[in-house]
DNA sequence: CCTATGATCATCT
DNA sequence: GATGATCATAGGC
């Protein structure tokens, strides 16, 4: 069943332990679907509720993980300890997140692909609009230490539909206000990202498939979504670049 | 709804 | 030097 975004959501508010994540990403990534990602920042709070994620897997053992080949300065954070955020930048543009799993040293980790923005719509909006240079000065889109949205992504004149502020994971990322500097970040403890453990979602109605835009590895079926979610986003098989 | 294309750069080979 | 755990846009139906 999709579930209405207006309909009243009733979630629990405690963090999930640091031990939930010390496990295998495919074990997991459908543990995390319906739980609610914080993140608290100057500009305010925004939290999402996890619709659709990705594992991948250790060294060695999954082609597509981008710990494949062993540890790299980009991958370092999963090779932490577990609860952390792996925030990696490709594309050129895009940021993504991840919560690091298994126990430190390991090297393995669950993609947040889409959700739904369940409080903070308002600056999750202004995120992915990005700053605006208003006639009259700086927008209200948070202070500098929140990243604007890249340029790319706003919509002049248009308006970005609540549905669609977390559908894929850079617009998750942009929606939470993540970047570079979270990289890292502890969601287990005082700071400002945090796990609740929301409102987990019935085995029945979790979905999976192969991942999106995976080349190597494509055909394990290690993505999770919650069934006719309409915060999912589409299915999209790789596509090698022309020349 | 759908498919095609370009943007843009850190990372790894 | 090639590529990528993507997205916004343009155009067709």
């Amino acid at each position: 069943m999709t579930r209405m975004s207006a309909e009243p959501l009733t979630v629990s508010w405690r963090p999930l332990d640091r031990s939930f994540f010390a496990r295998r990403p495919v074990e997991v990534a459908p543990e995390l679907l319906g739980r609610v990602l914080v993140h608290d920042s100057p500009g305010g709070r925004v939290a999402v509720r996890l619709t659709e994620v990705e594992a991948y897997g250790v060294p060695g053992e999954d082609p597509a993980s981008h710990t494949y080949r062993g540890q790299t300065r980009r991958n370092a954070v999963m090779f932490g300890p577990p609860g952390h955020l792996y925030v990696y930048f490709t594309y050129g543009m895009h940021f993504c997140a991840n919560f690091v799993c298994m126990p430190e040293g390991t090297g393995a980790g669950v993609l947040l692909r889409a959700g739904e923005v369940i409080a903070g719509v308002e600056l999750a909006t202004a995120r992915r609009n990005g700053r605006r240079a208003a006639p009259d000065g700086p927008s209200e889109a948070g202070d500098a230490k929140d990243s604007a949205a890249p340029a790319r992504s706003r919509r002049p004149g248009g308006v970005v539909a609540p549905r669609d502020l977390a559908r894929g994971p850079a617009r998750l990322a942009v929606a939470l206000g993540f970047a570079r500097e979270h990289d890292g970040v502890d969601c287990c403890g005082d700071g400002p990202v945090r796990v609740l453990e929301g409102a987990p979602v019935d085995p029945s109605r979790i979905r999976t498939g192969p991942r999106v835009g995976v080349a190597n590895g494509k055909d394990t079926p290690w993505r999770f979504w919650i069934d006719g979610d309409p915060t999912v986003s589409p299915y999209r098989p790789h596509q090698p670049r022309s020349r």
